[in-house]
DNA sequence: CGTTTGGTTGATGTATGTCAATATTAGTGG
DNA sequence: CCACTAATATTGACATACATCAACCAAACG
């Protein structure tokens, strides 16, 4: 995956400068890492928070826990992510953001990071990028949890994990198989059905001969059909730079 | 409603830069209004766009209409708000903007603003709130989408209409009423629901005596009902600043 | 090797969807 | 201002996707 694939949607003259940015947030941060145990939250809700994270091994999610007991990860952060970006511009976040697995992160003041912020157009670039690419994931997740069935929804999350694994060089780009170490309970928080129910749909798929979720991995037996059931939920940039990342790749470009 | 109501959460050292921001963008576009009859599309999904609006007058939405005739709105963008501000970064955005009403708002060619934003950190910061704060209700609404029952994202929605006409200063703080102009069916494309059960819920509301929508308008008869009903969706930013504004601020403000 | 945690499966309940008929309102041209 | 039409909303009967409850199984783990 090239550069130009990972910050796909960007306005080209800026891909320098988010290529650099990316870089020297990289040097900024280094050296400043912490490991965190699984279940631990790094970030609490509705506290002043003062660390802006760039995730290195391990998932993350931001999660909002309702008062009745009801929870919902709002958003999956992989390797790669940068997250509570926003730390920098507001003094509370409403979520709170905790470890799915053990995880390293490095982290950075905000205000160290707002200062290199303000002094460099490169760092700002590619922070701003990190906020308007979350901001997508967004958008689908509301069309998915609006719109989609389980199944769809289910299918739309296994593949935007695979093509966010490849676009952040995790996993080849030709992989059908990545960890995926959510338990049914989480990813039911995520999709917005029950565990029991997600569980239903996991044996349907697996099945079915499509995809197989097991012990903390994602197997898939055959691509095309699991795109094809998470395909009316895609928008036009997941169907070209993530659905059918890797082996259809060659057939995709050729309809360009 | 003061500013710093306005632009809560942000980090107060911002707050003067947002306000002069404000004023400085609402310089930049002066007179550069345009009318759009209802039901035209602003933004055409998929397509590379141009202008950053600012709307003055009308309800827009963002909104993602799958290939099966399924529709989602993402987001409803009131007077006062700024769109697609992500235009200075991307080329496509993956979802159109669409007038609800007609409309008339003030638009600016994305390289002038962004030539703006790069020479004014006030101009920057404004821009970067408006997308933070965007990202902040998407995060709401991902919750309601999830966890919330048809009757709770319903109560929600009013709920949130009217804290935003409030802080917009479109309606008056301790108002009851506001013109609302989705029909049932475009409120059920933003609910995740359909249009028949719209109706029933928004029966089941008039008839427990608690909110009419009727015509294109909201009347509240039990705030605290409604608020209640909403509740458990509530982040608590929205609970302080939203939920209580008006005649219930003394009360909660007093609990603090 | 018992205990916890996560997953599976069946029986049953319910919120919401679908279909279809009717009522109401808004828009349009005469 | 009326008559016609199209759009929107209401209501009922019925269907279904998903939730709930509960029992059981299988790893993992101290």
């Amino acid at each position: 995956m090239s550069d130009s694939a990972r910050f796909a949607l960007h306005r080209p003259e800026f891909l320098g400068a988010l290529v650099r940015g990316e870089a020297k947030i990289a040097a900024l941060v280094k050296e400043s890492s912490i490991t965190v145990p699984a279940r631990a939250t790094l970030v609490e809700a509705n506290t002043d928070h003062r660390f802006v994270y760039r995730l290195l091994k391990g998932w993350a999610g931001r999660t909002r826990l309702l008062r009745d007991g009801r929870n919902q990860f709002i958003l999956i952060f992989l390797p790669g992510d940068l997250f509570a970006v926003k730390s920098m511009f507001i003094t509370h976040q409403t979520d709170a953001v905790v470890a799915i697995t053990d995880l390293i992160t490095e982290r950075i003041d905000y205000r160290k990071l707002h200062k290199a912020y303000v002094a460099d157009s490169d760092i700002a670039m590619r922070c701003i990028w990190q906020v308007v690419e979350e901001e997508r994931r967004l958008h689908s997740w509301v069309v998915g949890l609006g719109q989609g069935s389980a199944e769809e929804r289910v299918a739309l999350l296994l593949m935007d994990f695979r093509g966010r694994l490849i676009l952040s060089k995790t996993i080849a780009p030709d992989s059908l198989t990545y960890n995926m170490p959510l338990t049914q309970v989480q990813l039911a928080d995520h999709l917005g059905i029950t565990g029991v129910h997600v569980s239903r749909v996991l044996k349907d798929f697996r099945d079915s001969g499509m995809v197989t979720v097991r012990d903390g991995r994602v197997t898939i037996a055959n691509l095309d059909m699991l795109a094809q059931r998470a395909s009316a939920l895609l928008d036009a940039y997941e169907r070209v730079t993530r659905a059918y990342v890797g082996e259809q790749e060659a057939a995709s470009s050729a309809h360009d």
